[in-house]
DNA sequence: GGTAACTTGTGAACGAATTCACAAGCCCTG
DNA sequence: CAGGGCTTGTGAATTCGTTCACAAGTTACC
């Protein structure tokens, strides 16, 4: 397949988020201005986004909102469920494992890992803390798809060269730090404290 | 100022924090090359990014390391104290609370806010949350800089009118939501859910 | 069935962001 | 102080993403 740029993959998953909103209120087409008003887009933007994965609509009509959905929840991969695995314990991991929105969308939580004593072997929300030395071993039988990161920066990168050694071709990392991977393995970031400085940024150099 | 993208912001957050990593390994300089290399970037990206706000570097040398910080520091607004709020004292609003890493930037958390009874009067991490409904009295007063949305989609477009209504001109949403926001309020989305289906997606459809 | 009102899908035009490439400046060595 | 080795800063070239604009297809109505 031709290669997708980022920004359009991010605005497929908003598209199948205002398809599904749009099914629970009863409507049966959308036409792509109506998609692009509620996403804050263009109604171009919304029909080559979708051009690339084929021809959805009906001229003249819109795109039936439940085909659409489908649709995109098939180029999106969400046919399947995900087996997530939680690397780290602490506040953010635990807040994670705990977080509904996960099964909702298709993502089981699988297991959750930890380096420290302090942590193995309790109770996190119905969960029992793996030692993350024994993942290689656990990750050769449970083959987990994606790994969330939520460890402190600075042992990150052994962690996460661990995990691809171990087979993981996904990564969300929450470690404020910036990790190499290989190219066959997807990472992405959620960085707060980029986020934050871009909002300190806006704020310091308004017009 | 010319407009800066949204990208050349993003990568100066990392070049700070590479600085600072290098600040204190001892290095005094640092080409555009050293710190292209440890961003995953180019030399010419890095040049470019810092030649939007002025020339900081010695041709034949490189950057000073402690100077270039600083510089950047001022340039992302972190030479002063930004007052956070959490609005939202769920699990994720609570993991955030507690999350150390605010202060070490420079962020520090003014307050916490629910809505719920089951919430309101009770303690997290040294804070007793506060009723979401006396926040346009409090921001009168103190005057928080910064808005951390951790609470549902489903009424988050309301919450976050009330806020700027209160005078709030930066907000970091943890919800999975497409905000409106008026064009004088920054606003920053943290889409878990984006991102994990940008994930699914690359697993699904790799090469 | 003809016409008016819509809407898609897509090349072409445009604009934004990245990369190239090189003149200019700095340091070190002999 | 001349020459070689580096590195910056920046216009120009290129690549990438978005927007335009319109032919083609669909429905509704008379």
């Amino acid at each position: 397949m031709r290669h997708i740029a980022d920004s359009t993959v991010r605005r497929l998953s908003l598209y199948l988020r205002f398809l599904e909103e749009f099914e629970l209120r009863g409507l049966a087409t959308v036409s792509s201005e109506e998609l692009a008003q509620r996403g804050g887009t263009t109604s171009a933007q919304v029909r080559k986004d979708l051009s690339f994965f084929g021809s959805f609509g009906k001229r003249g009509l819109g795109y039936d909102v439940h085909e659409l959905a489908g649709r995109l929840r098939q180029i999106m991969g969400l046919e399947r469920e995900w087996k997530i695995v939680i690397i780290g314990a602490g506040k953010i991991g635990s807040a994670l494992v705990a977080y509904r929105g996960f099964r909702e969308r298709g993502y089981s939580v699988a297991a959750v890992y930890d380096s420290s004593p302090d942590k193995i072997g309790f109770e996190v929300d119905g969960f029992t803390v793996r030692d993350i030395a024994q993942f290689a071993a656990d990750a050769r039988t449970e083959q987990p798809d994606i790994a969330v990161l939520t460890i402190p920066a600075d042992n990150a990168q052994e962690v996460v060269d661990m995990l691809v050694a171990s087979g993981i071709r996904a990564v969300l990392s929450f470690a404020p730090a910036q990790l190499q991977v290989p190219p066959h393995v997807a990472l992405k970031n959620m960085n707060m404290a980029m986020e934050l400085e871009s909002l300190s940024f806006a704020l310091t150099n308004q017009d």
